[in-house]
DNA sequence: TTAATCACG
DNA sequence: ACGTACGTGATTAAC
């Protein structure tokens, strides 16, 4: 039986529409929204998937119907007008499905539903199955035709057929007509009877079938209801006609009845143009697909063939995806792009050839091989990559930061998680080959080639080996820190509810800010926050204040610090960070499972906590750090001569810049102006506003409004970069760094002011943040290959930002310092000098 | 799962 | 008239 699927065009838009319009508004460059198109076009191939249809038609309103206007002008009279984002959707949808394909009706006068169920009625040697968010389609359901419901969202659809639905409703199709009649319908201004909802309708319709029923027979029902039914008769017959779906409205024949012949290539170029790309691929990954529908296949082998060596092939690793360390594996998923095989960890490892395979230098892909490596290694074997999906995605856009983002992305098909490890990693295998079919061109489309292959997969395998070596942890400073916070947290805990005169949880905010705004009536603004710089605004109205602030710096110490670091000390004493390289949007590292890189640092206990970060027995920790290297970095993207100039002098910049913004000598400048001065180029770093700024310093709005002005009467060029950054963003939606990295901005063209405001702040920060980001790793690959070259012991295990940690043997340590220093300071020419601190010590306290 | 908070650069 | 510094990750409470 051939099908045909009828589609309620403006119900599944508008469900599109308002089921993406979470977060940030979908637009194109250019600003024109299409999230609806989106979600439509998602929606619409989730269900040509489900029907498989012959034919296709798409019907919309075209104004209200006009008969049902005739017996009732106040029908559909309190709809609100369309959302201003969805109105240009609805050309662009016409567009969309004339680029498929698929034709559409809309006739004035007519609605949806009567073109959906007169074409239902009319092609009876059809299945016709009806797409649809509107619940009173399901009239028209009967033995040939069923009703595809979208619940929520835009991917939830179930079927209905006459089962179902009296299944679930206890209705046949035509009582879906009755149940309006009684119940009416707020969307469409039905009345319905006063007073009967969904309940009373449905058990109404149970007992007397239909309205006609009913009405004869109010003599049987009793109190209240009889009433409203006996005085709301007309409007019962009224509403059950308004709701009665029309099949015989005049539509014209159609000559190969609507059949459904898709112009993919048409489509694609639609959507390149609304710049729908992860939609866009899936089209063309099926114009490719077609020629290989062996795609499905894979085999089990003990050996992985010889057919493998020498192609592009992609490997991904059989494993519960468990905690790191903790990680099992059980096999690997090969493919080569035509074949696509699976061999078990077992006889992958009595397998020489296969394990000669994965060390040669034949072409690998992997998707976060870094983890891969590490698994491997456990297992007893290794694996020699070439490139990383995961990574190659991230480059070409920054906002893949997860496997479901690239996947969606590039429109891949997951398979379920719960699935057969076997079948999710072949399929993941196929999937890792295509993010590499996806990103290897626009790698170089996008002059990334050597931010890839030269910096970033380089650096993943210095990420292993820093991941691998690890950093030892004394335990027994650890118990230590956590015994002596953990007293001093419980006699804070007793004073503190003694001064609330009540015991509650102080971890809570809630509770908290209920002790303090509530039983303390301590002042407040409308927001309740407990946060820091709240707290420090009111410690002068009473002493349970300061108290509160101390136990949250002890807590902190001991939840994430003593107690939390030792669940992730290793046999080996040791603590094995994970390098994040496709997280951070301006292109820095991030440290997880444990974080290294916010180890505290700052007050007594805090610092406490990296005198048990310890180097190897007999070593000692060297860290050095770039001095200021945001601001530098600065001074050369910004070619502003006056921040070089202070740079340039032996003075601190902060100073200088007190000198230059307060037109004072340098010994004027104390420790206040100083920090005044530091906070403005911190500002300007992070995108300064006047309020951010003010906020800092506790300095009036204008205040800091005019300390700005200075700043930009001083170092002119910083305000006109700035701009030229904007603008450049406002323009391309990203930005770059010196090496070419890319961070995508979509929130520089929002309609709200806010985002808007982020993006640019945003766009300003990343070319900064991000070029810092791209010279220290450059500086890790110079080092490695320096230090491999000498045959160093040493080695390199932390990287923070803005400064690398080295475990270095003793007779090491002169040659390492001059080596690292030499190795960061000299990685790019700026129009300043990268200056580098170094320092050595028996813990990370003393080499900070 | 999300929000609030706070540690680091 | 509105609400704001950039980038991360871990812990806790509360839905």
């Amino acid at each position: 039986m051939k099908k045909m699927l009828l589609v309620d065009g403006y119900s599944m838009l508008f469900r599109a529409f308002y089921a993406t319009m979470y977060g940030r508004l979908m637009t194109t460059k250019k600003g024109i929204p299409t999230n609806a198109i989106y979600g439509f076009a998602n929606m619409l191939q989730k269900a040509i998937d489900l029907v498989e249809p012959d034919s296709i038609v798409v019907a919309f309103d075209a104004g209200k119907s006009t008969f049902r206007n005739e017996i009732y002008p106040e029908y559909k009279a309190t709809r609100k007008p369309a959302p201003e984002e969805l109105v240009p959707q609805f050309q662009l949808v016409r567009d969309y499905l004339d680029a498929f394909g698929i034709e559409y009706i809309d006739k004035e006068g007519l609605e949806a539903d009567d073109i959906i169920g007169t074409l239902s009625k009319r092609y009876p040697e059809y299945e016709v199955n009806i797409l649809t968010s509107d619940r009173d389609m399901l009239q028209l359901i009967d033995k040939t035709t069923s009703v595809w419901f979208m619940k929520k969202g835009i991917s939830d659809i179930e079927e209905y057929d006459e089962k179902r639905l009296f299944d679930e409703y206890g209705l046949t199709p035509s009582q879906v007509i009755d149940l309006k009649g009684l119940m009416g319908d707020t969307a469409d201004n039905i009345p319905g009877i006063p007073g009967v909802g969904e309940k009373t309708a449905l058990k109404l319709l149970n007992e007397f079938d239909n309205v006609e029923n009913l009405l004869k027979n109010t003599d049987k029902l009793k109190g209240k209801l009889k009433e409203r039914v006996i005085e709301n008769k007309e409007l019962a017959i009224l509403s059950k006609k308004l709701a009665t779906i029309k099949c015989d409205v005049e539509i014209e024949e159609d000559d190969d009845d609507y059949k459904f012949k898709p112009d993919y290539k048409r489509l694609i170029d639609f959507l390149e143009l609304v710049e729908m790309n992860s939609i866009k691929n899936r089209y063309l990954e099926m114009l490719e697909d077609t020629k290989d529908i062996v795609v499905s296949k894979y085999e089990v082998v003990k050996s992985i063939p010889d057919s493998f060596k020498n192609e592009i092939v992609s490997i991904a690793f059989d494993e519960n995806n468990d905690e790191f360390y903790k990680a099992k594996l059980y096999g690997i998923s090969l493919y080569n792009g035509k074949e696509c095989v699976y061999i078990s960890l077992k006889d992958l490892l009595n397998d020489k050839k296969s394990l000669d395979y994965l060390n040669s230098d034949s072409y690998k892909i992997g998707y976060d091989f870094k983890r891969n490596m590490h698994l491997a290694k456990d297992n007893g074997f290794s694996v020699k990559y070439d490139f990383d999906s995961m990574i190659s995605s991230f480059l070409c856009n920054s906002t893949l930061t997860s496997l479901d983002k690239i996947m969606d992305e590039f429109g891949l098909m997951d398979v379920d998680k719960k699935a057969d490890g076997i079948e999710y990693s072949t399929n993941f295998s196929k999937n890792i080959y295509k993010m590499y079919k996806n990103t290897v061109n626009k790698l170089k489309e996008f002059g990334l080639d050597e931010l890839y292959y030269d910096l970033e997969i380089p650096l993943t395998y210095i990420l292993y080996e820093m991941e691998e070596e690890g950093v030892n942890v004394d335990e027994t400073v650890l118990d230590d820190i956590a015994s002596k916070t953990f007293e001093q947290m419980e006699n804070l805990t007793k004073s503190i509810h003694n001064y609330a005169g009540k015991e509650f949880n102080l971890n809570s905010p809630k509770q908290l800010g209920e002790v303090l705004f509530d039983d303390l009536n301590l002042p407040t603004n409308k927001k309740r926050s407990t946060a820091i710089d709240v707290l420090e605004k009111l410690e002068g109205f009473h002493p349970i204040i300061s108290e509160i602030i101390e136990y949250r710096r002890l807590s902190k110490i001991y939840s994430t610090y003593a107690e939390g670091l030792k669940k992730y000390v290793q046999d080996d004493g040791k603590v094995h960070t994970v390098f994040n390289q496709s997280i951070s949007q301006t292109g820095r590292l991030s440290s997880a499972d444990p974080n290294l890189q916010n180890i505290s640092v700052k007050d007594e206990e805090g610092s406490k906590v990296r005198k048990a970060f310890l180097p190897s027995k007999g070593n000692v920790l060297m860290a050095c750090d770039y001095s200021q290297i945001e601001l530098r970095v600065l001074a050369d993207l910004a070619d502003e001569k006056g921040l070089a100039d202070a740079f340039n002098t032996n003075l601190d910049v902060h100073t200088k810049t007190a000198m230059e913004v307060f037109s004072v000598s340098e010994d004027e400048v104390d420790s206040n102006l100083r920090r005044k001065a530091k906070a403005v180029n911190f500002g300007i770093v992070y995108g300064i506003s006047d309020f951010g700024l003010a906020k800092q310093l506790h300095i009036s709005r204008k205040e800091a409004r005019e300390f700005m002005d200075i700043y930009n009467e001083r170092f002119p060029r910083i305000q006109e970069y700035m701009n030229e950054v904007i603008d450049f963003c406002k323009e391309n939606g990203f930005v770059t760094t010196i090496f070419n990295r890319r961070r995508v901005i979509p929130q520089i063209n929002d309609k709200n002011y806010m985002v808007r405001e982020f993006g640019k702040r945003a766009a300003m920060n990343a070319p900064i943040q991000g070029s810092a980001a791209d010279i220290i790793k450059q500086a890790m690959i110079n080092i490695d290959k320096k230090m491999k070259e000498e045959n160093l012991k040493s080695k390199m295990i932390l990287q923070v930002h803005d400064e690398l940690i080295f475990d270095v043997t003793l007779d090491e340590v002169e040659i390492m310092k001059e080596l690292v220093s030499e190795g960061m300071a000299n990685v790019v020419k700026l129009n300043v000098p990268l200056v580098v601190d170094c320092k050595v010590g028996n813990n990370w306290l003393e080499a900070k």
